[in-house]
DNA sequence: ACATGTGAAGCGCTTCACAGCG
DNA sequence: CGCTGTGAAGCGCTTCACATGT
């Protein structure tokens, strides 16, 4: 099974799924137009992304709303719970710990872990900080599959790779640095200062 | 002159900056291949990457580190200060405040901006929280080029709004969100549950 | 009539492979 | 000899344009 979805469309499909979520209430059908415009896209790749997942548009009609929903949950993986291990427990990692509980469905943090025996021991959100060395213990036990890193630059390959140890398949890293892992481990970056450094290139000709 | 550096070389000059940084003192030179390894890229890639700055390498050699670093921080523009304004005072705004004074050099936080009568007045890192009907007077006063959008998502189109008539001209997009802006500014957009979703997605084969 | 699905063309990025040069 | 700079090939993504299906 498991075809082979362009990355670049998978980088596109939770796009589409909130599209879907942001419509009116009993719209029941809508077009690849109509979501090309609503996310600034052309209607082409929406179609061919789509496409992707199987053939469910209806010709001179456009996608049903729920099936189409229904589709792309199930290709990202939405139909099951995954569980988030957050490291560092500063600014950045406390406000992902809160913003979490509010608006990402379909992950739960289940752990946030520290090595600054000052911030062990205290509780941010619903979580209390725990120490590196139960990392492993506490992945196994609570199933987590994701880790989100948020230490300082010096610190994130060490993370990384007790991560990697922990069993830890997926991370997604806001430290400023490129983090060699394990085959099989997947990395996603977030980095504030690449982004402001791309818009400041933007910015400095015009 | 505004030579046409390729966007996904504009993507990548931040890291190879930061590699430079990174390289132990005294290192005088170093080669694609080293440059390369440092930050998991093809060692081709790397070469024609820098020759769209210019041909700065030495044959035989390699890169002079001092030279190299002073041209990519000319080419992003990172030879100037850039002003950045909030808006947003939640907990990945007060992050973001807190991170910026630390860790991103070549930019300055110059505002925070919300519309909760509880937070204005408040103070934020260094930074007061203000209404958001002074930031037009801000960001002209201030100059400021560069917004950041840490608001809900339902709120996040009219800021980027007011931002653009408030004379910004490059945001950076935590808001899950596809913002319409006016033609000539520029939109980064950095989505938590994207990138879980992306990290999902894997997860999910295999 | 209308909107999807898709070959084919277009385009940009990556990688190779080697000429060029210190 | 070693490493850069770069044509050319390879590859994937985007876009077009229209055949297909309801």
């Amino acid at each position: 099974m498991k075809s082979p979805v362009p990355p670049a469309t998978v980088q596109r499909l939770p796009l589409y799924l909130r599209a879907l979520d942001d419509l009116p209430q009993g719209r029941t059908s809508l077009s690849s137009t109509d979501l090309a415009e609503h996310l600034g896209l052309n209607p082409a790749k929406v179609r061919k992304d789509l496409s992707q997942l199987g053939s469910y548009g209806v010709r001179g009609v456009g996608y049903d709303v729920e099936h189409l929903r229904f589709q792309i949950r199930l290709e990202l993986g939405m139909d099951k719970l995954w569980r988030v291990v957050i490291v560092g427990a500063g600014n950045l990692g406390s406000a992902l710990a809160n913003y979490g509980g509010l608006g990402v469905r379909g992950f739960e943090f289940v752990g946030m872990f520290d090595n600054s025996s000052e911030k062990i021991g205290s509780q941010v959100g619903s979580l209390p900080v725990e120490p590196m060395d139960q990392l492993p213990g506490a992945v196994a036990e609570r199933g987590a599959t994701i880790g989100i890193v948020t230490v300082p630059a010096g610190a994130a390959q060490e993370v990384a790779e007790a991560l990697a140890k922990a069993g830890i398949k997926s991370i997604l890293n806001f430290a400023p640095t490129v983090l060699k892992v394990p085959e099989g481990v997947h990395v996603r970056r977030v980095d504030l200062s690449t982004e402001l450094q791309v818009l400041s290139f933007y910015l400095s000709r015009q």
